[in-house]
DNA sequence: AACTGTGAAAACTTTCACAGCC
DNA sequence: GGCTGTGAAAGTTTTCACAGTT
């Protein structure tokens, strides 16, 4: 398979997202153009990003609404459901617990460590908050996928120990640039960094100048 | 001034947290080689990213920690601080209230926004939260950024009531893709789409091939 | 006639490589 | 000698434009 650009596969969320909402409104077809316009592109990167893993359209019709949305779920293996452990029960972690939108999508939390002795045992929608030294226990079980919720100090020392583990994709919400080993997948939630880039946008006026509609955003 | 590429600005903002640490340890000089591999790229992208805003290195030297973080809060617009509203005390907007860090990096949360009857006047870290159809009057007081924190289906009202108020810049966490006129900046942190990329990466066996250390990052 | 799929061109970003300064 | 700043080259992503299918 040829080399696809890391855009083209935060693109497919996005389509996949608008095309499971139109579904769900009963919309059955629409072409390239109709989805980019919805998804802030255009109508040939679309095209582009889904000729990538094979033709899914017709020529004179466009595609069909419910054979994308399955296309997609297959290329962005979410026919399976993921299991998820997330370390870290504070702010942040419990509310990535609470967010019931995640298990919808197929990513369903099965396990929550803390370092905090009061928050070891707290219960939290089913699951009961396990110390942090048993992370490599509990990892053995089959965990596909760590979200890392510490402090930026503890961060890397979690995720080489999760690593350890046989974990391969990790999501890491701590504010601090993080190594892992070829083969493992690293994905980073910056808030601070977005907010930065705001105020960078506001001191330096800068924007997309276009057309009153669809702006800026990034 | 030239046209500053998105990428750039977002390792600007690695950069600056990277310094601002290696000050607090009493790192007075480091070379564009140590910058880069600590931020993860490479020392001819330091260079050229610095570039575009000026010079700041001394050759055969290096760059002075303090003065690069000085010079860089400037770029950044870091020097001011901005005045935040929270739209939605939900589980997230409710960690975000309390993300102290966020303070300290010069975005301060002055007044907080719900629509349920039931959570207004609740106090949160010293700001009681506001009835949503307060918001126009609320912004009028010179609001800077709007975070946006609200269910997917509400989010683009909002945005719209705020950008009519007068504020140009939006950070949302809604899971959808919203719309802004130009001269407004919108960044949207997405997670559902960031554990989609792993979902996609884990099935695809996709990483940068690269050496043992410093790997697949996004 | 409408709309996709795709090579080729254009635009953009990163890397190279070296002249220039400390 | 060591390291920056920067044009030019290489690499990557997006856009164009059109042949091909329904």
């Amino acid at each position: 398979m040829k080399k696809i650009p890391e855009s083209t596969v935060g693109r497919l969320s996005v389509y996949l997202r608008l095309l499971r909402d139109l579904s769900d409104r009963g919309v059955t077809t629409l072409s390239s153009e109709e989805l980019a316009e919805r998804s802030g592109t255009t109508a040939a990167q679309v095209r582009k990003d889904l000729s990538f893993f094979g033709t899914f359209g017709k020529r004179g019709l466009g595609y069909s609404v419910d054979e994308l949305v399955r296309a997609l779920r297959g290329i962005m293996g979410l026919e399976k459901t993921w299991r998820v452990a997330l370390v870290g029960a504070g702010k942040i972690g419990t509310a990535l617990l609470g967010y019931q939108d995640l298990r919808r999508q197929g990513f369903v939390i099965e396990a929550v460590f803390d370092r905090d002795p009061a928050k070891i045992g707290r219960r939290w929608n089913g699951l009961s908050i396990q110390p942090e030294s048993q992370l490599e226990d509990a990892l053995a079980g089959g965990i596909d996928i760590v979200i890392v919720a510490v402090p930026a100090e503890a961060a890397q020392g979690i995720v080489d120990r999760v690593v350890k583990s046989g974990v391969r994709a990790v999501l890491n919400f701590a504010p601090t640039r993080l190594t892992v080993p070829a083969g493992v997948t690293l994905k980073t939630v910056n808030m601070a960094a977005e907010l930065e880039g705001l105020s960078y946008a506001l001191v330096n006026e800068v924007w997309r100048g276009n057309d009153a509609e669809d702006a800026r955003e990034t």
